[in-house]
DNA sequence: CTAAAAGGTCAAATTTTTTGAATGATGACA
DNA sequence: TGTCATCATTCAAAAAATTTGACCTTTTAG
C-alpha cells in the first residue's frame, strides 16, 4: 500500500488557512508570502489526489475533503505536539512515567506529601502507584513492573538491585481480646497454635522464588490479599499470626489485640526501599534522595 | 508554545532503521543513500533537541527517548494513512458516514439485504442506522442528524428536502379481541372512544411542528416510545388506537385484534423516503436509486 | 589480522520551497 | 455603474533543503 504522503507543514498550513480565514491571512501569520502557501495547498492536493478547497468563489472554502483533512490534522498536529514534549522530557533525564510500588505491610500515607511535592516541580512525569505483598516487592522490580519499591523486606533476592534501609518493623505475634490462646502459659509452643487457623497475606510473587511468610505448614489459613484484611481478621478474632507493631500500636495499646509471647520468636525485619541499578532518570533520583533521608523511616511509622 | 518541528518523513525513516535494524539496511529500503538517512535523523535530534541513538557502539541503537518518539510515531504515522485514505474515499465522492434513519412505522427487515449489498460493494462507508417516530425522521432530517430517512409520514414540512413516495400505509382502530368497544354498534363515535385509553406512540420531534397523532385531547394515554410497543399494549387490551395495517396483519388474521370502525375514518398515509436536496454523495444515491425502484414499498409490506 | 559492514563527514549536484512581481477575478462601496 | 482593495494564482529567479558519492573511522565476524 501507498504510504501517505502527506506533510505536517501543509496541515500547520491547512490549520492556518481555516483559522484566519484566507490564503492572504494564513501566509501572513506563518510569516510567508501567500505564493508560497497557495503552493503548499497545491501540492498536498495533488498528493492526495483530492480537491481540499473549492475555489469556483472569491475565498476558497473547504472542501468535504479537506474539512476532514483539517479536522483529523488538527489531531495529528496535536499528537506531534505531545510526543515531542515527552521526548524531550525524556531526553532532559526525566522519565515519562514513574511506576512506584508500596509493600502492604507499610502505610502509603508518609509518601502522599512527597507526592504532591514531586507533582509540583515535575507535573510531567507521570507517577503510577501499586501495592505488593510480601517480596512481591522484589519480584515487581525485578520483572520491570515498577521502577522504585518502598517497604521490601529483606535483602533482594536477585543482583542488579540497588537498595538502601528505611527501617526495622518488629512482628509481633498478636490475638484478639479473649481469644483462647490468652489464657494459655507463655511462651507458646507450636503445638499449641496448631490448633488456630493462621491469617495468611498472599505472596503476589510470581517469578522469583518465594518469600514464605515462614509459618509451619499443617495449620489451617486464612489467605488475605492485603495486611489490613488481616489485621481486621485477627482483630475480629477469626485466626492468629504475626502482625508488623507500628500498624496494630493502637489496637494493643486500647486492649483490643494482646501480644503473647512465642517459644520461638520472629527477628524484627530491615524493610528497604529498593530501584534496579543502572541508569537511573531524574524522577527515581528524586524520589531516592529524599527516601534515604535520615527520619523516612520514622515517616512511615518504622 | 514552539510547533513541534517534526517530519513526517522523519518518522519513516526511523521506523526503517528499527524494522531493518540499521542505518544502512534502513537506506536501501528507502532507496536512498547511507548518508541520507544518517542527516535525516541528526536533523531530527536536532529539532528535537534530543538524542534518538545512542550511538556509542557499532549499530546504533535507540535511546528511550528515541523509542518513544519511534512508537508515537507509528501511531501517527498509522494516523496520516488512514486520514488519506478516508479524504480520497471523500474525494471520489462517497460518504465516509451515511446516517439512515427508519420510522418505526416500518419494520427495517427489508433495510438488511440492501445494506448488505452496500457494505460488499463500499465497505469503507460506515453506515449509521437510527429510528424516529412520527415526524421525528423530517426533524432529523432538517437538524442533520441524519442523511437519509425511511418512512417519513406526508409531506416535508420544510423546503430544502426532496422526497420519493414509498407506498401508503393504511392506519386501522384495533382493539384487543372481547374489548368492550367489540360489542358497541359501529361505527363508533368519538364519545364511546373517551372512556378507554389512548395508546400514543411519543414523537420525538425536537424543533419542527409536531405532527399530532390526530387524537382528540382530553382522553387518557398511554405514551409508549415505539410502535411495536403499542402493537403490544392494544393487543393486550391496556388501550386503544390507530394501528398501521402492515404490521398488524397476522394478528388480524388471527383474530386476536380486531378493527373498528369509527364514525370519522382516517385517511390512509403516505410514507416517502426523503433527503435533504443538494449535493449527495454516491452512497446516498445509491440508497435513493435502491429504495425508488419499484415494488420496494411492497418490501416494506405496504 | 583482515575484510566486511556500520555510521559519519563533506562538497557538489539535485530537488524542493520560497520569493516577488504580475495577472485575472470577485466583491464591497460610493 | 465604476472604482478599488483583496484574493488566489502563475511564473521565473533565488534560496534552502535534501540527496548523492567519495572518502573516513570504528567495530566485529571469521
Amino acid at each position: 500500500m501507498m504510504t501517505s504522503p502527506i506533510t505536517l507543514d501543509a496541515l500547520r498550513v491547512l490549520d492556518a488557512i481555516e483559522r484566519r480565514g484566507s490564503f492572504a491571512a494564513a501566509a501572513e501569520s506563518l510569516y510567508r508570502v501567500p505564493s508560497a502557501v497557495s503552493y503548499t495547498v497545491q501540492k498536498l492536493e495533488e498528493e492526495m489526489g483530492v480537491p481540499l478547497f473549492d475555489r469556483s468563489r472569491r475565498r476558497a472554502a473547504l472542501t468535504d475533503a479537506g474539512r476532514l483533512v483539517l479536522e483529523h490534522g488538527r489531531r495529528i498536529l496535536l499528537a506531534t505536539d505531545e510526543m515531542t514534549a515527552l521526548a524531550r522530557q525524556s531526553g532532559a533525564g526525566w522519565e515519562v512515567e514513574l511506576r512506584i510500588c508500596v509493600d502492604t505491610i507499610l502505610e502509603p500515607d508518609a509518601l502522599y506529601p512527597l507526592l504532591e511535592a514531586f507533582q509540583s516541580i515535575q507535573p510531567r512525569t507521570r507517577v503510577v502507584l501499586s501495592e505488593e505483598v510480601m517480596g512481591g516487592a522484589w519480584d515487581a522490580l525485578h520483572d520491570n513492573r515498577c521502577d522504585l519499591v518502598i517497604g521490601a523486606p529483606g535483602e533482594a533476592p536477585v543482583s542488579g538491585l540497588a537498595s538502601q534501609q528505611l527501617g526495622e518493623v518488629s512482628l509481633v505475634f498478636a490475638v484478639a481480646r479473649g481469644h483462647p490462646l490468652t489464657g494459655m502459659p507463655q511462651p507458646l509452643s507450636a503445638e499449641v497454635l496448631r490448633d488456630y487457623p493462621t491469617v495468611v497475606v498472599a505472596d503476589s510473587s510470581r517469578s522469583l522464588p518465594s518469600l514464605s511468610s515462614g509459618l509451619l505448614d499443617g495449620r489451617s489459613q486464612i489467605i488475605v490479599p492485603t495486611i489490613a484484611q488481616k489485621i481486621e481478621i485477627q482483630h475480629k478474632g477469626l485466626g492468629v499470626g504475626y502482625l508488623p507493631l507500628h500498624r496494630v500500636q493502637r489496637q494493643i495499646a486500647a486492649g483490643s489485640l494482646e501480644i503473647l509471647a512465642l517459644e520461638v520468636d520472629r527477628a524484627p525485619v530491615t524493610l528497604s526501599i529498593a530501584w534496579r541499578s543502572g541508569r537511573q532518570g531524574k524522577a527515581l533520583k528524586w524520589f531516592i534522595e529524599r527516601l534515604c533521608a535520615p527520619g523516612m523511616g520514622a515517616a512511615f511509622g518504622l
